[in-house]
DNA sequence: AATGAATGAGAGTTCATTCAT
DNA sequence: TATGAATGAACTCTCATTCAT
């Protein structure tokens, strides 16, 4: 089986004001971006600062305005590119399942493993809820579409009880993102531990409706 | 059936020295208090700002440090708040219940009608993810004690499936957490659509595995 | 030989209007005065504040301002107050004296002890330089008008070069400040060394021509 | 005979993060520079305020953070520079003498005319004691180090009656600290007067029981 | 006589952003 | 393309002082 769902290229990038740049202009653009993602990791997204950036980027002040229109372009920018991963993450892992639990099973691992390996930046994402909401919703809506065909897919062959595709992938999305940070997060582990996850897997496939899964 | 879960009262106000209050003093205190539940819920927590709340509470700025220490502590303590009074509208709705079942969708009934009805505020319980992470885990823990006693005992009864009740806690709680702000806090409306509702019931009370439950 | 000068008593308290004291009020003003002398002791005059004066004397802030006009009123009292304190100490050392040399040799031994007892207080004294500069003046003058007396009577009897007492006073003073400061204040010891006591001794002597002491 | 002693040079400016300087940023920090030292000079260090300097520097306030770490830190600057101006006057005075007790007159005449010409600027040294001391003992140690080796020199040719040139260094400059605040900064003359200059001569100079001085 | 709530100006400092070079 | 100097509004917090009780 192919990959869980596709997950696009990254925008060509362009200047501030949108025109393309040069090699030597992409190089110095993507270090600024770069020490973004540390800095905004280290200190979130309200006690980072340009300064912070741009000294973290070797680069004077003046040149971050080169290539962003603000802090909180290079925010959703950076948001956006979380997003690709985490999707990537999920849907590479859930490439190799071969029945519809395992797919379950290991898109949930996939999750929580770039979860625990990137917990600051993890923490990033969910800080775009105050900084900016629209671009955490189209993050969910991006995951929430992945699962939506999947599990329609699955409603189709009967693996899953018939229902509202998109009202269960937003469940699954709540359980992932709350688990995630009890366990890992907050906790001092960096991963689920086993029960945990046998809990939530046996909770979530009850609640699916798996076929061939035992209540 | 009695409260599903008893909620503590709140604690006496004092001065920021922590001195206790003549009436009038705590009259000012209340009126710094509401303004800044106004003043979070309106710009969030970073871009409120003490000019502004005592702005709100016509009272001088000096005032404010009189009553709370930071800006943050005024924070917390409302996030204090609005967790007792979250607590309150659950464990209020599901009084009335008979059965599990009835309990557990009058509790996310309760919760839902609490985040229709003051979506600003709930924002700033999700804000202190960022600002005071400590308070906002106390936040969780708190309704996840109340739901580990309903579950337990649920358990006792041969009502749900098995399984450690804090897991199954959390997992309640992400799905609620997700459902109340994708239905209500980013959508137009100020309920949860009844077909929504009615699926996060069905996957819910199928995944508690609900004994007189029809998967 | 009685004390080398006079030592007048201080003042009657009144309030800050100028009105007599009660009992109860007296007592109250000295409490006051008390804290006020230890706060800026601690924390130097700028540092000071009246909340901490208050609150070290266990009265309200209002309280303050029934006795004392300002901050630097309670300064400049304060002082006053010290300078008595460092004549008396001065004076009470040098009575015992037959001989004048044995007069200046106790004269600065007990400014000394002062210095080296309350170090916190008498930097206070050093900090009227800027806060009250007048006062200060007043510090200085009052120490130097017992000197003059003195210096005049020894001149008179031949003990000492003639010369104008008022200017040889001030360099005494200029000498005991500067050797109290950095032996003192600024050194890790409490008292002045002997070899530069004597240092200081042998110069002083000399300086004044003492006869029966070789140079 | 050549100078006292040698006064080095100040250091390299360079900006609050310690990188150098542009052109135009070294004029503007000198601007600031200029404009601090006429802001403490008149109202003394607690008076001045960032907003006051900057303002007479015509600056933007965000810009003194550009060039100075604090407030403190450019009053630190100040009295260093005034260090090196006050030692730099009495070494040149001194320069001509060619007796010892010629250039003890020299030396204190160049400090007296110093203070009378920049009497404000010298209450900032002495201010300098409570508001950073470290600095204020490096300036008197600096001095004292330089009569040090004077009157080093002095005793080995036998013109000054052997002692410990550390104490007779600080005992000159506590006379000439006293001196110069009684006569010329609390004085209304813009010099010390010359029988009062005399007197010090006269008793600094039996003091150090100079030969071929009538005591 | 004593309280303590209330004031509001002013402090030092940070920071996103602009602009001349 | 890149620099870094300059801006100025906004922020949190302190404090001497006043006033109603």
């Amino acid at each position: 089986m192919s990959q869980l769902w596709a997950v696009e290229e990254a925008a060509e990038p362009t200047g501030a004001d949108g025109r393309p740049l040069t090699t030597r202009g992409a190089r110095t653009r993507q270090a600024v971006l770069d020490a973004a993602e540390r800095v905004f990791a280290d200190l979130g997204y309200h006690d980072a600062s340009i300064v912070k950036i741009t000294e973290a980027a070797s680069v004077a002040q003046g040149t971050f305005y080169l290539y962003f229109e603000s802090k909180q372009q290079v925010f959703d920018e950076l948001v956006r590119d979380l997003n690709r991963r985490v999707r990537h993450a999920m849907s590479e892992h859930a490439a190799d399942a071969t029945t519809r639990i395992e797919r379950e099973r290991l898109g949930f691992l996939g999750y929580f493993r770039f979860v625990a390996q990137h917990p600051a930046l993890y923490r990033i994402i969910r800080q775009a809820e105050i900084v900016s909401p629209d671009i955490l919703r189209e993050h969910y809506e991006r995951i929430s579409r992945g699962y939506v065909t999947g599990l329609g897919e699955a409603m189709d062959r009967g693996e899953v009880v018939r229902g509202d595709p998109e009202v269960l992938s937003w469940m699954l999305m709540g359980i992932g993102e709350i688990i995630g940070a009890r366990w890992i997060l907050w906790g001092d582990s960096d991963t689920v531990p086993d029960e945990v996850f046998d809990q939530v897997l046996g909770f979530v496939n009850r609640g699916l409706g798996a076929r061939g899964h035992e209540s």
